[in-house]
RNA sequence: GGAGAGGUGGCUGAGUGGUCGAAAGCACCGCACUCGAAAUGCGGCGUACCUGGAAGGGUACCGUGGGUUCGAAUCCCACCCUCUCCGCCA
């Protein structure tokens, strides 16, 4: 959500935000429409303020038993009703006009995100590691299903496509990846691991900014709940409401969970495979910090994310994406991207951004310093650490050798004692 | 799923139609006392929004949303949540 106040001010900053992303002319709406809510405000008020007070002398005439007095200011108190109505009315129509036209607009850029319109504006940050341009790579399909660990026709059979049913081995690697992410990001990298949630209700929902714009992406239960598209969902919405003591952030938190996304946007892309599926593991890490600290911590969780790339040597590239790429919440994000050898270029598998107060006052998630008259809101961070199904991909093409089996990298061995090979004897 | 009890300020908790934004206690802040601290005494202490140059004024908020009434924390309806007991269950 946006700040009123802060859009009076500079106006301009906003336009310009908003034009880029296809709503030009929404600021002065949003404006005009505020300059409606605060005179509707105004007069309702100011018709309450006088109802309340013959009111109020309407009882103490009724203690004095003048019931003349009392009947005549009762009939005046009657001949402000139709008002009272009228103007209770405006002020709640055109405050829930601005609360839906703020709702559905996306957050502002920082000021230093390159300007582009497209994943073409991104500015690539640094790499890590050399791609192994290895002679005519086997995907992952062709390599899961060779090795007879891979059922995308199982998967489609019982739930559809966009599932995939992953057996044996590859399916332990699975469980282990899940495992030696979760254990890399609160081990070294401080964060509290959290089991929450799967399913969430609206509050939850809209205060991470999934509602009311993207419902579409979203499977939700017969009982009104919806399915997590990422953790982020409810590890963000453990400060829902809440006033939370400076001296306990930054809050760090990660989970390992199922994400559930009904890929509404995406027929065509990416239908082979399981880069883009409608279910997922990923381990999500979330930060909530003040206001100064969140730029900084922003950069610590890119280096969290990176530091499970790292040790499971898979070459990747860090991305700062441009205004035209960013997601609705973020301010600024950084995209990780692996090397896929089949596709031949680098592939998303993580994405850290910072989405400033937006969320906070979405949800109304404060921070008060001890001793300190007030409140500010907090700012949330979140990052893939990274996005289970897509690291397996990774590990298989890049690890993969000309009789189709896939090493298993060094930093997984702990997890999967006396495998050194899927595919192999052990 | 069935029966019952209940949701009031940071916490505990009073308040069942009219100066109630709400007693009291705890916590917290300031002052006094003290060499200092504790104890004690005095005072202060909710949030959001509107309005005003400021001082100030106003409105709303007692789980949420409706309703009744001149007037609602208080009465009515629906929903949500918590607790206890029973049933079921990984």
């Amino acid at each position: 959500m946006h700040d009123i106040r802060a859009l009076r001010e500079t106006p301009e900053l906003y336009e310009k935000a908003w034009a880029a992303k296809g709503r030009s002319g929404a600021a002065a709406q949003a404006l005009d429409l505020d300059g409606k809510v605060r005179a509707a405000k105004l007069a309702a008020e100011t018709t309450q303020s006088k109802r309340n007070d013959l009111s109020k002398r309407v009882g103490l005439a009724k203690a004095q038993k003048d019931e003349a007095l009392a009947s005549q200011l009762m009939a005046n108190v009657e001949a402000l009703k139709s008002d009272l109505v009228a103007q209770g009315e405006a002020e709640r129509g055109f405050s829930l006009d601005l609360q839906d036209l703020l709702a559905s607009l996306p957050n502002i850029p920082a000021a230093d995100v390159p300007q582009g319109a497209d994943e073409h504006g991104n500015v690539e940050v640094r790499r890590w590691g050399e791609p192994n341009h290895v002679a005519s790579p086997k995907d992952h399909v062709e390599l899961g299903e060779g090795l007879g660990m891979l059922d995308f026709e199982a998967a489609a059979r019982m739930s559809g496509a966009r599932f995939t049913v992953i057996k044996g081995q590859l399916a332990r690697l699975e469980r282990a990846l899940g495992q030696f992410m979760l254990d890399l990001q609160t081990q070294q990298n401080g964060y509290l691991e959290v089991s929450p949630p799967l399913l969430v209700n609206d509050a939850a929902a809209y205060g991470t900014d999934k509602l009311p714009k993207f419902a579409d992406d979203l499977f939700k239960t017969t009982d009104g709940r919806w399915l997590i598209p990422t953790a982020e969902v409810p590890l963000t919405s453990l400060v829902m409401g809440q006033i939370v003591a400076e001296e306990e952030l930054p809050l760090r938190v990660t989970a390992l969970t199922p994400c559930f996304r009904s890929e509404a946007g995406a027929s065509g892309r990416d239908t082979r495979g399981m880069i883009r599926q409608h279910q997922f593991y990923k381990v999500e890490l979330v930060s909530i910090t003040t206001p100064d600290q969140s730029d900084a911590e922003h950069e610590r969780m890119v280096s969290c994310a990176e530091s499970v790339l790292k040790a499971l040597e898979l070459p990747f590239r860090t991305m700062l994406l441009c205004t035209g790429d960013m997601g609705f919440g973020a301010r600024r994000t950084y995209d990780l991207e692996v090397w896929i050898p089949s596709q031949g270029q680098y592939r998303e598998i993580s994405s850290c951004s910072n989405c400033g107060d937006f969320q906070a006052r979405r949800m109304d998630a404060r921070t008060k310093k001890a001793g300190e008259k007030g409140t500010r809101f907090v700012h949330t961070l979140n990052g893939s650490g990274l996005a289970v199904g897509r690291t397996l991909v990774a590990i298989m093409e890049n690890y993969q050798d000309e009789s189709g089996r896939i090493a298993i990298p060094q930093a997984l061995h702990r997890y999967l004692p006396g495998l050194t090979h899927i595919g192999g004897e052990g």
